[in-house]
DNA sequence: AAGTGGTCTAGACCACCGA
DNA sequence: CGGTGGTCTAGACCACTTT
């Protein structure tokens, strides 16, 4: 009868994930590629399908990351990404961090206008960025801003017009404070595109309702890449004791 | 030769998703179970690898539950968890939201000990919590509280008796504010049981630094549910503009 | 015992990237 | 073009819950 383990029933791509997670840490380098997925099975005795779902665990927890077309690297630790304070999400305090994309007036979302104060058909400045860190996109928003917090931008635009007018006026504006949820999400087609990852993928969304002068003055909804971001809402040096790496971010 | 779709390269998993996210928006009630794998599979004439990678999403997104030998059943909106100030988590604020699972003396691990700027090797009190919130479990916590916090609390203990000396001293604290980060997580063995999931289910991992006197008091990683909860960090009331959802959470 | 979701296999083809 | 990860199939068995 030999040496029938009781093993467990621990399921075989935990098992895996366990014995990768410890050989990134001893046998890798940040940036390094690993053996491609089909090696990899092989080596290990299991199906491609098996090995890929410890994969995903660990890409999920922000340890890998995979290219299609070119493989399968080592992350580094996540960026600490603040996101707590209008000086890092409010338009024109942070100069390089945030590039508007587009801005339109359209309706806004049910909730959206709900949130506003307003009635669920009445257009909005609709205000879409994208937030860079480190050379890499981290993160998209969508600024919803009623025509009431920005009196001073008139009814027609060329194209950026509206953009260079609406932020003049958000910047000059005084905020009493703003309210916050950070909840899981799936990136969408657009997010995916400007986040250069696949649709799917998983991102911290964070909405936002701005106040000022007691009234909702805008609404904001963000999504970061969760896996090479960790949010941050310091109110004066930044924690590091996450379970997932206590370094810097490398390129 | 008749039809066929020049449709897209659109994943038939993704399209899936689609359709499986409209259907639960008109055909079913929240609280309601879907019918099986197989069964849904079939009448999509897709693999069921293939349908589950759609259910997989959905989960992700929070609209699903799926409970092993029992079904896949419509979620209802996420609940909003206020995760920002001290009366939602430091001890004693909150009567009934936090029970002590388990309190014990150990060395902390590197990183925490950085934080709390201590000696990797020290000791310090280690405080498990769990966090219900409508009779489910929502999250854990381990918070991490050097001797030198609590000068109170003599050196020895039966089972209980540390926990209520800890507690009693941490209560009387005062605290000068916090850091926090939010990240992405999986559940492990031990999480995963305590909020009654599988192990390797996406948690929310905030990290949180106490501050008191101009050192660090305490420090504490929580695990949060990603399906069911939405952190809020709001200073009055609640935002609720996300795109998962704008209700209340049902039973 | 019956039915559910969870794990696993051994293939196949596709979309994308780089040389 | 060859190599990578992404998608998909049609099965099988297992762990769990309910009846």
């Amino acid at each position: 009868m030999g040496t029938t383990q009781l093993a467990a029933q621990e399921p075989k791509y935990w098992h895996l994930k366990t014995i990768l997670n410890d050989a990134l840490d001893s046998d890798f380098a940040v940036g390094e590629i690993l053996p491609n997925e089909r090696e990899l099975a092989a080596r290990f005795g299991v199906a491609r399908a098996t090995l890929r779902q410890a994969l995903d665990q660990l890409e999920l927890e922000g340890r890998l990351q995979r290219r299609r077309g070119v493989g399968t690297t080592v992350a580094g630790p996540r960026m600490g990404v603040p996101v707590a304070r209008p000086e890092h999400c409010w338009p024109g305090s942070a100069p390089d961090a945030w590039r508007t994309v587009e801005c339109a007036e359209a309706p806004a979302p049910a909730a959206v206008a709900e949130a506003l104060g307003i009635a669920a058909d009445e257009p909005v400045h609709t205000l879409r960025r994208l937030r860079m860190m480190h050379g890499q996109p981290v993160g998209t928003e969508i600024l919803y801003i009623p025509g009431a917090t920005v009196p001073g931008v008139p009814g027609f635009f060329a194209a950026g017009g509206r953009a260079r007018a609406v932020l003049r006026e958000l910047q000059s504006l005084e905020l009493d404070g703003e309210s916050r949820s950070v909840e899981l999400g799936v990136a969408g087609a657009e997010d995916a595109k400007q986040l250069e990852r696949l649709p799917g993928s998983p991102v911290l969304v964070v909405s936002t309702r701005y106040r000022s002068g007691g009234a909702t003055a805008a609404v904001s909804v963000s999504t970061y890449r969760a896996d090479t971001c960790r949010l941050t809402f310091d109110d004066s040096g930044s924690v590091d004791v996450s379970p997932y790496g206590s370094e810097r971010q490398a390129s």
